[in-house]
DNA sequence: CGTATGCCCTGCGCGC
DNA sequence: TGCGCGCAGGGCATAC
């Protein structure tokens, strides 16, 4: 499940393994992995572009290549790896890129939710959803007090707010959880319910618990992979998520697991009252 | 307009 | 042991 920190290694990676490649050829395995344009204009488009740089904006992979961007949204399962040498077709390969030097990156996608999209100059960016995005965590102008202003215009449960890219841009299960957890915040809490004071903490969570992610590579629970192949470190650093009936790290109640909004939220029930 | 719900997909874990 | 059901979940479409 990539989140930001996933997202963000993946990007780091690429773009020094990637700047200056050059993509030779687009192989397209599974059509509706090309969210935009449709697949012949993909192929076209991107065959004999450069790779200038790798950036990410909230769970999107941005590449720059000269005269065209191609945005990569990994979504539950999507992978991308660089290989180096020769390899066996992998069964959920859904895009490949033939780069110079012998080189390949394949976009891998049990699930096939992720989508490549590339964007030639005139276009406009096909994704609504991608101009709403709200602002980056780590970034120093996400401020408390910004946190707070947006926060105060939003109704629902705390949960479901943060889970939506519009309040703050990179959050998922995962990490809602444990910011949620490290601020003492119950998943169900209306957010108009919010002191002053609990909102500082939510700030400070967020920005706490994204940055030791980023440190620890990512969390990978089954499919998250880095562009090498390897797993991130910060599973073994979460304190509730997927930790159902396990002890509380802090007072050794028994992680609770329920459902906000159509989504699993673990919390423990005494850290975190309602 | 803002919030809530269903859907897409397929591998895997669980229960019988 | 083997099989089948249901869960997992980001973001979009649709409903309210």
């Amino acid at each position: 499940m990539p989140e930001l920190p996933e997202v963000q290694t993946i990007a780091v990676e690429l773009h020094a393994r990637l700047q200056n490649a050059a993509v030779l050829r687009a192989e397209v395995l599974l059509p509706r992995s090309i969210g935009y344009p449709d697949i012949a204009l993909f192929t076209d488009g991107i065959q004999g572009r450069r790779i200038l740089s790798v950036s990410r904006r909230a769970k999107y992979l941005l590449f720059l290549l000269d005269e065209a961007t191609l945005v990569v949204h990994l979504r539950m399962t999507g992978r991308l790896l660089l290989e180096t040498t020769p390899l066996s077709p992998h069964p959920h390969a859904r895009v490949v890129l033939h780069l110079n030097a012998g080189r390949t990156l394949h976009f891998i996608d049990a699930r096939t939710f992720g989508r490549l999209y590339l964007l030639v100059p005139g276009d406009v960016m096909p994704l609504s959803s991608y101009h709403a995005l709200g602002p980056e965590p780590l970034e120093p102008s996400f401020t408390p007090a910004l946190f707070a202003e947006r926060l105060r215009q939003r109704r629902g449960a705390l949960k479901s707010v943060l889970l939506d890219q519009r309040l703050v841009a990179g959050l998922g299960n995962i990490y809602a959880d444990e910011v949620l957890y490290q601020a003492g915040l119950n998943p169900r809490r209306p957010v108009d319910s919010l002191e002053e004071a609990e909102m500082d903490s939510l700030h400070a969570a967020i920005v706490d618990i994204l940055s030791k992610a980023v440190e620890q590579r990512g969390t990978t629970f089954s499919d998250y992979r880095t562009s090498w192949g390897l797993i991130g470190g910060f599973q073994d650093s979460l304190s509730v998520f997927r930790r159902t009936g396990q002890p509380c790290p802090s007072c050794g109640t028994s992680i609770c697991r329920e459902s906000v909004g159509g989504r699993s939220s673990h919390y423990c029930p005494l850290c975190q009252p309602f």
